[in-house]
DNA sequence: CATGAAACTCGGATTCGGTA
DNA sequence: TACCGAATCCGAGTTTCATG
């Protein structure tokens, strides 16, 4: 059996990405699958795909599934927006892992055979191996919190340091401003950290208004020589799928509610994903300081900026230059940063 | 396009009944 | 009683259709 977990991360889009679930003698399996809550998300048809048989029987095991109480619908099903082949979105009912467990102990094909094999084996070894695997984990990460907390006392110590000008400058202002909320970062280390209060967005971003807003500051650059033809010219659909994640629901609740999680997330995106061919950087930035004073959250009440443009600078290359797994402290530390 | 369900097919396992 | 083939049952799959 040449079968193993084989998990291919291609895309920066939110809570999907491609996996290759495990390969089998009949040659790799690939789905498309979400990501959302810590674990995957399938829809029947991918399951059947999955387990090599046809849809309808999907349904029946499910009902069946449920019948008889093995599992929860309400706790392993949820209904997400999902683009179909057709290209137009559906609200499509997504079944997680603990749902295609079940379903793949039930069918009968090679191929689910080939799953329950790898599925008791990967069990196993996650029960034996498991404790072991996360403490070292947890440790190494706590290292590499005190060391970036050393890297950064030590910059933070020299920053009245007048040589120091430029970019790098620009950097310190950032750590600077979120130095204080480190005590934050470390809660959210430690898996503790308490949601501030959220407040709800009452402007909306669209596409067409974002699009609109582009040309705008195009024309305004061009004008000054400091953008090409390429600026904010799109490659593909990305813009809308971000706007359209931003604003994605999960349960009927919205993923990111209030405006900080929106923002963050809105640049986080637009720089990571690269939906424009050039000036992604300066869009997302852009972007998310647009949205921020449309929702009037840009400003403290003494009508400061909490971001000034160095620090929204410095912020658009900390994110340029971030690793893909490190997404959610990029969204902590600027959600922090848009505190009061 | 996606889902749920009814009606039907198929194949394996079990039960039944006749025979040596 | 032991054995074997027919009848029956049951689970899993497919086709098809109504509905959202």
């Amino acid at each position: 059996m040449s079968s193993g977990a084989k998990q291919t991360n291609n895309s920066a889009s939110p809570g999907k990405s491609s996996i290759v679930i495990y390969r089998a003698k009949d040659g790799k399996i690939n789905l498309d699958v979400k990501f959302e809550r810590d674990t995957l998300w399938l829809t029947q048809k991918q399951i059947a795909y999955l387990f090599g048989t046809q849809r309808p029987a999907i349904t029946k095991h499910l009902s069946n599934i449920f019948k008889s109480g093995e599992l929860r619908e309400e706790s392993v099903g949820s209904i997400l927006e999902h683009t179909a082949s057709d290209g137009k979105k559906y609200n499509t009912r997504f079944y997680n892992l603990d749902a295609v467990i079940s379903v793949g102990y039930r069918v009968n094909s090679r191929r689910a055979t080939q799953f329950r094999i790898w599925a008791t084996k990967t069990l196993k070894d996650y029960l034996i191996q498991g404790y072991a695997i996360n403490q070292k984990r947890l440790s190494q990460q706590s290292e590499k919190f005190k060391e970036l907390q050393d890297t950064i006392r030590f910059i933070r110590d020299k920053s009245g340091r007048p040589e120091l000008s430029g970019r790098a400058q620009e950097l310190l202002n950032i750590i600077n401003e979120y130095s204080s909320s480190l005590t934050i970062l470390h809660q959210y280390d430690k898996g503790t950290l308490a949601s501030p209060r959220i407040k709800k967005p009452q402007f909306k971003l669209y596409y067409e208004n974002s699009q609109q807003l582009i040309r705008q500051i195009k024309s305004d650059l061009l004008k000054k020589g400091e953008a090409t033809s390429y600026f904010g010219q799109e490659t593909g659909s990305k813009l809308k799928s971000i706007i359209g994640a931003v604003y994605q629901t999960f349960d009927r609740k919205e993923l990111y509610a209030g405006v900080a999680g929106k923002a963050a997330n809105l640049l986080y995106l637009i720089i990571k994903d690269h939906p424009f061919v050039d000036g992604n950087k300066r869009i997302g930035s852009l972007l998310f300081i647009y949205f921020l004073e449309k929702n009037r959250y840009l400003r403290r009440e003494s009508g400061t900026r909490k971001i000034e443009n160095n620090t929204m600078v410095a912020l658009a290359l900390l994110v340029a230059n971030s690793q893909p797994r490190e997404k959610d402290i990029m969204i902590k530390i600027i959600s922090n940063l848009l505190k009061d």
